[in-house]
RNA sequence: GGGCCGGUAGCUCAGUCGGUAGAGCAACGGACUGAAAAUCCGUGUGUCGACAGUUCAAUUCUGUCCUGGCCCA
């Protein structure tokens, strides 16, 4: 059979931490070739929410065609199978369309699922998880972690007993299932491979990456950033929502409603973009295919991204 | 010039009746399969202001000096 596989889609991914410059690069990139970008961003796919997530700007989106931006209301679930479902459809009419894929973003779970497929467990269960949370509130995290050893030891051994989130998926899937999530998970390991993929990281050193980060909260804020909030606040979207419970607008929220000055605002955003950029580098070191560039000299990395075209 | 109080981790401070020290915050490291900008785990990083004295042993006691604050001149 393996003389008549479809070749499979080529993309170049270009991921690094938040405000490295993975936008600039992309769009230098990506407008190189005449590709198209294929955002991985779990917090740009919401409408209104713009300055908050350093989305690329209506002038930069002209320059090249970026997918995935807005494609849902900020009170809309979303979630990682629901990106990849749409990133999917993406990318396969790009391929057949024969223009370059440029996959760019920082949500390093979203790549991953993109590149490695996802457990085919049950989909989010919204009112078993409405359940599950009021029963942590009332009776606490412990209860049930313990629910979840007698239901399913293997998942409890391998989370954490103060892991909520961890805690609720696990009885979510066992509930609906039968199935430990322990064995979906072992049986896929991210090795579904629907793509020939090149992987581009992008880093700085700290003290660069810092110096960005400071630079860039504060031009949110100079670009009107209070002003966005507030406007969605108006919309009716409610403190709670997921995506106003991220990063940047859960402290704006807490500044418009006078619980803390701009000053104090602006640090815990600078504090905890740092702390959000850390992490990102921590999932991405784990991923040993990628090959790592400094986003101030893009050179090498084209040279790469044209090699592995001229390779099939 | 005199008096009093202070100088211990990046910051704010605690402590050692002499056996080289610890909290909070910050910082740093890690995990992660439908919440992922979320969620969770781990780590004290230090010539205890400097020099000298006493002592088996000084961050701790003594002396001198440097330095910050307050008060009196």
């Amino acid at each position: 059979m393996a003389g008549f596989d479809v070749p499979k889609p080529r993309v170049v991914c270009i991921l690094g931490p938040t405000a490295v410059g993975k936008t600039e690069a992309a769009l230098e990139l990506a407008g190189r070739y005449g590709g198209e970008i294929v955002s991985a961003d779990s917090m740009q796919v919401y409408r209104y929410m713009n300055i908050g997530t350093a989305k690329p700007t209506p002038e930069e989106r002209s320059r090249v065609f970026h997918h995935l931006l807005d494609v849902a209301d900020p009170d809309e679930p979303f979630d990682v199978a629901r990106y990849i479902g749409m990133a999917r459809g993406v990318v396969s009419a790009l391929h057949r369309e024969g223009k370059p894929v440029f996959i760019v973003g920082g949500t390093g779970l979203y790549i991953r699922a993109l590149l490695g497929g996802l457990i085919d467990g049950p989909g989010a269960d919204e009112e078993l998880r409405r359940e599950l949370k009021q029963e942590m509130k009332v009776r606490g995290k412990a209860h049930l972690y313990e629910r979840l050893k007698a239901r399913d030891p293997r998942a409890a051994d391998r989370i954490n007993p103060r892991d909520g989130i961890r805690i609720i998926r696990a009885l979510e899937v066992i509930e609906n299932t039968g199935k430990s999530i322990v064995e979906f998970q072992e049986g896929h390991r991210f090795r579904e491979a629907p793509y020939e993929t090149l992987r581009i990281g992008l880093r700085l050193d700290r003290d660069r990456l810092n110096e960005r980060i400071d630079r860039r909260t504060e031009r949110m804020v100079a670009d009107g950033f209070a002003a966005e909030v507030r406007r969605l606040l108006d919309m009716g979207y409610k403190e709670s929502l997921k995506p106003m419970q991220s990063l940047g607008y859960r402290h704006m929220t807490a500044h418009i409603a006078g619980r803390q000055s701009l000053e104090r605002t602006v640090d815990d955003i600078r504090k905890d973009t740092r702390r959000y950029a850390k992490r990102q580098m921590t999932w991405f070191a784990a991923d040993r295919e990628i090959v790592w560039f400094d986003p101030r000299d893009l050179g090498e990395a084209s040279r790469r991204i044209e090699a592995f075209w001229r390779s099939f």
